[in-house]
DNA sequence: ACCCGATTTCAACGGCCGTTGAATGTTAGT
DNA sequence: ACTAACATTCAACGGCCGTTGAAATCGGGT
């Protein structure tokens, strides 16, 4: 593995837990194993650093959840799919990276999870890095719920938002609450209740007039 | 206006805007218009501050949201309350405080907000904070959804803790990806279809078998 | 007028921060 | 063997960090 790599893991991990201010760029390194201006060779800044961290894994991530999508569409050559498996399309590639390539992308989940919760950097990053594929996923949605407003439509994926990027950050607040029922990391338990309840919503408001 | 308060507003204000690390002491007074070492005069240490402003309004809430419950249970003597109307309870104090003292409670919830998703802080302090609370509520809805599972109960929470906690963040973000047709501060919208969006959640986890 | 406790100011501590420039090592093509 | 591009090390810069102790100020009770 190229030390460029080796830093982008390092500071995904960490980044991952402390946030971007709680981490310095010597951590990094250290954790990384390379000397500390080697960061300033390799990326402009600590600021630039973060941007390809959040980059690298989100091209990725969009290309095969457009794949999931589209798969789910050619099924339904003649009407449309159904709410749950658009929303399938959604979180399913989630759960298949955890699944195959659990450390790397683990620690990519927990920091979408504050990104999208940060005011500072919420709303900007995260329209600029998954905001296409969002729109197409919304189309999908429309088309599944005939009648359905745009306000509704919109205020029902960011539900959905909020709901994945906190189940994805594995915090083990779940864990804490449900004194030891349910477990933050559990994703079969997570994989059979998600899209059930986010589908219903979605149902619920296009169905209120 | 004591001094301390005026220290832990400042605090909260720069705290939910850049996340504890994200902001110095010394900022933090400056805003505050007193000299840095007060702080340590109030509080014991930057960590001490941070608690005291979590805890400051967290006991208000609480209040105010248990008696929200009891308000609803009140008015259904025989029967249980609907699912929509306990989780009204849950929500509709958030938008009273807003629609009374909105700065105030503003930098709050979105404090909360970046605290729930943070894996280093989520697990412990949405627990320390806010758990009995949230038990009392989980307890309410078990009766209104009789037959739900245990799993089913605490999921469905969580559900609706990432998207409650998100919402209020406003990070703008909605506005960005609805071109302007949503609007993140606009509380009515909020108001018309949370409790329906996750109301239906519940009840569809609790119908699967 | 005096005092005492609560509050505030001032100056400083060691330490870590992001970042840089220059020197050194490494590797592939000629 | 020589070079040129790439990669890495080393030492340092000014600046801000959390925290502290001592001195000054204030305000109410005697």
């Amino acid at each position: 593995m190229t030390t460029r790599d080796r830093i982008l893991d390092a500071a995904e991990a960490l980044f991952a837990q402390e946030g971007y201010a709680g981490v310095s760029v010597r951590q990094i390194m250290s954790q990384a194993g390379a000397d500390v201006s080697l960061a300033y060779y390799h990326f402009k800044s600590k600021r630039d650093l973060f941007d390809q961290v959040m980059l690298r894994r989100a091209e990725h991530l969009n290309d095969i959840r457009l794949e999931a999508l589209e798969a789910v569409e050619k099924r339904h050559p003649d009407d449309a799919p159904t709410v749950e498996e658009i929303i399938g399309a959604f979180t399913n590639p989630l759960l298949d990276l955890l699944a195959t390539d659990h450390e790397e992308w683990k620690h990519y989940f927990r920091l979408v999870a504050q990104i999208n919760n940060s005011p500072e950097w919420g709303g900007e990053l995260m329209t600029r890095y998954f905001d296409p594929l969002v729109r197409r996923f919304i189309e999908a949605l429309r088309k599944a719920l005939p009648g359905c407003s745009d306000q509704d439509l919109y205020w029902s994926y960011h539900f959905l938002s909020g709901a994945l990027t906190l189940t994805f950050a594995e915090t083990g607040r779940i864990d804490n609450l449900s004194g030891g029922a349910c477990c933050s990391s559990d994703m079969a338990s997570i994989n059979e209740r998600m899209p059930t309840f986010l589908a219903a919503g979605f149902r619920a408001l296009a169905a209120c007039k």
